[in-house]
DNA sequence: CTGAAAGCGCTTACAG
DNA sequence: CTGAAAGCGCTTACAG
């Protein structure tokens, strides 16, 4: 019943415990020959697995690390997610995840829980409320920090640990800009929840740049950053803007804070017998893969999900820099959602 | 530098260390409610959180779920991962994940290491070549699965742990009379890789049932499992059935078995000025979310993937039953993909 | 109800 | 190079 081990090990191959433990770990200290492959044969034979738990507890060491991400189904994430997975295997650590249905509560427990479990650091991907951080949350942190743990956030730095953030004001500022050299002229946005610093950034960069071109949104609305917040948003934004089909005039064009919020719009005008770029425009920010044969095409800003996934896990690993702060930039990718006449 | 031990709080609030275990640890010797008082103060002005490690030392029980997929970045992957995730909230275990990016030897160092780290249970998503299991990996599952530990397999029953299956065969086979009953009478195939079960059962499924309704697929190409293998393959298969843009006739009815795979299939012809449904008529499998909003809108068979996780999960934490096979039903969805003029 | 003590499976100075 | 022993931070019979 009990799992083989190392004591159990050693017995066999006639040696301590410690010469085994040594063999079968590199050790610096290097048992002769002989006796290794004794210990080899003996662990081989016997089928002896380690036992990561002890190892850890003996070490002061996981090999854990945990991410954090709203939404494990959603593209966004799931594309760091693999960029993670990735950096952390050629690192050789595991990865603890959570999923938290962007319920702040789930996310509290998930950051006690992962520092229960002695991560060596927590990457928390998915921005939340500008700059605010619960309170209580906030003191395990600093303690897990004072510890040796490492944290990273991507997309929205905290007072402390290191982050990667996209550049969402400008990369979207190069949008509108984009947009307005292609030869639009009225827009509107589609804004994500008031409280996320992403979400802000990234309209705030595109109407500040419409203002420097002397442009003002039309109308703007908002939603939850999912699919179906796009797609309740470009209905009231429809309403608003009078939309109606092959109205003719030169359509307006709408800035989607994310690309899953766009989908969801286009969804809900072509409910509405309008069509996309003919009668309304759109353009969306991430450029999900999964999105990439979706028609029309969409207009976008392109963000590196996976090597931002990568870089993460590296920041955490390389314990010398903290506070870094590691910007990424985006690349503004105009497609047929955006197209003129 | 060291985080706080039981220890500490044990002397903070003047107990000895079997009491402050106790009152932290819901034992059922419960310490009387002054000391507990004592005790769970130290512990909160000392910011202790309890060593997962150590407790899963001593009670030999990590608490800790291994999951394992192909590719995270997959929706289909991710909408299970999503499942496993809220499934292993409720039960209060952690989830340590693997994405092996469909490489066997990723897939066999995950499985050790995650029984290094004493995983409660393991759960293998993304079927593998049929019914063969690598020896190594076997003989670890056996010894695993002997020390207590659990596996559950999701769409590729093994000899051994429980499985949960979508029922693959019956299911493409409720497509393909479905798709005939619709009205069409002349079929193709995009299947999967031939060593993939899933891939195997769905094309046998759909073809099978088309035999009982006297019908032959004109032509068999395959693909990777992937947007990209669907892409290749459509474009052979177009070749084969020498379609043209606007050729007239009815439309050929392409199965593709896996949603993914559709989606790149139509991607290929549109670059061949082909049209859905128009030129060529396509079904996938698998009900992705992120493909709901497609155009045109995908004839599938719709699987409840994050139940599917969650199932899985479940299984893996009932102990009682072992060698259980979970089917789970796929519901014929026919979209525009598939409608004839 | 409470405590002293053994034990979980490893690692790692410290001696030899 | 090798081993005896302490220690990592908990839990849990076993006494009291």
């Amino acid at each position: 019943m009990a799992a083989v081990t190392l004591q159990d090990v050693a017995v066999r191959a006639g040696v301590s415990q410690a010469t085994a433990s040594r063999v079968l770990n590199g050790s610096s200290r290097i048992p002769g020959e002989g006796v290794a492959d004794r210990v080899r044969t003996a662990a081989r034979e016997l089928g002896y697995v380690p036992n990561a738990q002890a190892q850890a507890l003996a070490r002061a060491s996981t090999g854990l690390l945990g991410l954090i991400v709203h939404d494990i189904a959603d593209p966004y994430f799931s594309s760091i997610a693999r960029g993670v997975q990735a950096a952390a295997r050629t690192a050789r650590k595991q990865v603890l995840l959570a999923s938290t249905e962007r319920d702040y509560d789930i996310e509290r427990e998930s950051v006690s829980t992962f520092i229960a479990h002695r991560a060596d650091a927590i990457v928390l991907a998915g921005s939340r409320q500008s700059g605010h951080l619960d309170r209580d949350l906030e003191a395990e942190f600093g303690r897990y920090q004072d510890n040796g743990g490492r944290v990273v956030v991507i997309g929205q730095p905290l007072a402390f640990g290191s982050a990667v953030e996209p550049e969402n004001h400008s990369a979207s500022g190069e949008l509108a800009n984009a947009l307005v050299a292609a030869g639009h002229t009225q827009f509107a946005i589609i804004g994500g929840p008031g409280s996320i610093r992403t979400a802000v950034d990234r309209r705030n960069g595109f109407v500040e740049a419409l203002g420097r071109c002397g442009l003002t949104p039309l109308v703007e609305v908002s939603g939850d950053f999912t699919r179906d917040g796009g797609f309740s948003a470009a209905r009231r934004l429809a309403a608003a803007l009078q939309l109606h089909p092959d109205a003719g005039g030169p359509p307006t064009c709408v800035f989607a804070v994310t690309d899953v919020m766009a989908i969801g719009a286009i969804a809900a005008w072509r409910g509405l017998g309008l069509q996309v770029p003919r009668d309304v425009c759109i353009a969306g920010f991430d450029d999900i893969p999964t999105l990439r044969d979706h028609t029309p095409s969409l207009s976008t800003v392109a963000l590196p999900l996976e090597q931002i996934g990568a870089r993460a896990i590296e920041l955490a690993l390389c314990s010398d820099i903290d506070g870094l702060r590691e910007r990424v930039a985006g690349q503004v990718v105009l497609r047929d959602s955006t197209k003129l006449p």
